[in-house]
DNA sequence: CGACTAATTGAGTCGCTTCAATAAGCGTGG
DNA sequence: CCACGCTTATTGAAGCGACTCAATTAGTCG
């Protein structure tokens, strides 16, 4: 399906910003979702005070693929995400980050994978030397790593499934049931959400139709093509170049396959 | 790529044997690899006394994908894989599971994906909750499994890699590559190898062609076809069904796209 | 209201799949 | 040891889905 060798321009990355501040925990907008949850507020504190604050603008780059893997972080807020690329430049995005997520390599030496932020965004930053031998003396917090990293590789497989085995408007279709149960969580940022995790009908794609295509291994052109189809269909709507209304969700989840 | 519905027959997966016998872990061919060895001698017995062996017919199932996940297991002996399957039948392979490894879904209820033997094969399994509840309880435990996830996502993005933006020929390459240099550490057993890991020049596919596409995203004629480009150009030996001899691996990077 | 960027739409091509035989491996029994 | 029969792999022909290239249209921001 990818065209062997299509030679890229060398990605024009924006570089990034940083107004590190002592990171305080208190106040902090995700201290009930993030790793950090699993300490006690004084355990909690020490490890915060190795991280900072950072900033990063839209198209800045956190971590590079193949670098020495130096920081691991917490996303406060915005939207980032992790790609791998061949050497002639075709990209896949490996998966989105919303704040509380986990970005970065612990226990590696490399970084397997690029950190990108989507919109502008902020991360807490931890030296990964330095978080490295703090998780390893805090079983609870490596329990939650751990945790998380089994659903980070829960995720991967059903991507897997959907890259190997479906197609183009399957791919789309599983996309949008995924983003729109996810958002839910991140949008109702502190509040513990009463009820069920209702799906959201209206939302906003974090990604624009290329990044779509990088994440599904899609061409742009196919992307929108099946968006097209499914508008046509009366399954979603389209706002804008955003936008997406689901019309029909149960449509949405027979053209996904499951 | 994949058609919509290819709709299948159902799997005839032939049904397990139990010959389960006290876990004794003194003369266990993989106890310095498998998780276990995280464990000092005591407890790793404790916990070698909540399992027992199972064999496995080739082709037999372990465990099924949205079952109740009642065990966990370490791979004693042979090659199993794990799989997730659309509803309407087509198959992703996520991975194959090789001596020491590790499989099964610690902390959910339900398995996210299948696990079959391909050959003959011997595992080790330990019921579920009372695993989470060992490991809970050790951290030197739960961090080897924290790394080895770590790994295994790892490999779940490369992967996504190739499905989502390979062509069939580097998705084949890169299949040859990873699988002759995962081998050597299968191979030499409990011997700790010398030297670095040298990838093996010679050796078995545990996968016959259709299990290829199906961890490839490809049709078995596709990877039929890639093989003999492959044997054409000079790069591979094809020896008899099963038999893979690299002539050059230099070549065989080249056209894995790295 | 422009001017730029992102998204859509159209036409044509190509790689992979599908369907259909044919050939090769491999285990079995004579 | 070889012939038989089943399974697995290879090869061929044809079709289709997704890709590429090339305009055109729609959004967004100053």
């Amino acid at each position: 399906m990818a065209a062997p060798p299509p030679p890229p321009p060398a990605p024009p990355q924006r570089r990034l910003r940083i107004v590190a501040a002592p990171a305080a925990c208190e106040g902090c907008a995700v201290q009930s979702r993030a790793i950090c949850s699993a300490l006690p507020p004084e355990e909690r504190d020490v490890l915060g005070r190795m991280g900072r604050t950072q900033t990063l603008a839209r198209g800045a780059t956190l971590m590079w693929e193949g670098d020495e893997a130096r920081v691991v972080a917490n996303v406060l807020a915005g939207v980032l995400k992790l790609s791998i690329s061949t050497s002639d430049g075709r990209e896949q995005i490996l998966g989105v980050a919303y704040p509380s997520d986990f970005v970065g390599r612990p226990y590696a030496a490399a970084m397997p994978y690029q950190v990108t932020a989507l919109t502008d965004a902020r991360v807490c930053v931890f030296p990964k030397a330095a978080f490295d031998r703090f998780a390893r003396e805090h079983p609870a917090l490596e329990h939650l790593l751990l945790e998380r990293t089994l659903t980070d590789l829960d995720r991967a497989h059903a991507q897997l499934l959907d890259l190997g085995r479906k197609s183009a408007g399957e791919r789309l279709a599983s996309f949008l049931i995924e983003l729109s149960e996810r958002l839910v969580q991140e949008e109702c940022s502190p509040a513990p959400m009463r009820g069920k995790p209702q799906p959201l009908d209206r939302f906003e794609l974090p990604l624009d139709r290329q990044q779509i295509g990088d994440l599904l291994g899609l061409a742009i052109e196919t992307v929108s093509r099946h968006f097209q189809k499914m508008k046509a269909a009366g399954v979603i709507e389209l706002v804008g170049r955003r936008g997406i209304h689901v019309l029909d969700r149960a449509a949405l989840r027979r053209m996904a396959g499951f």
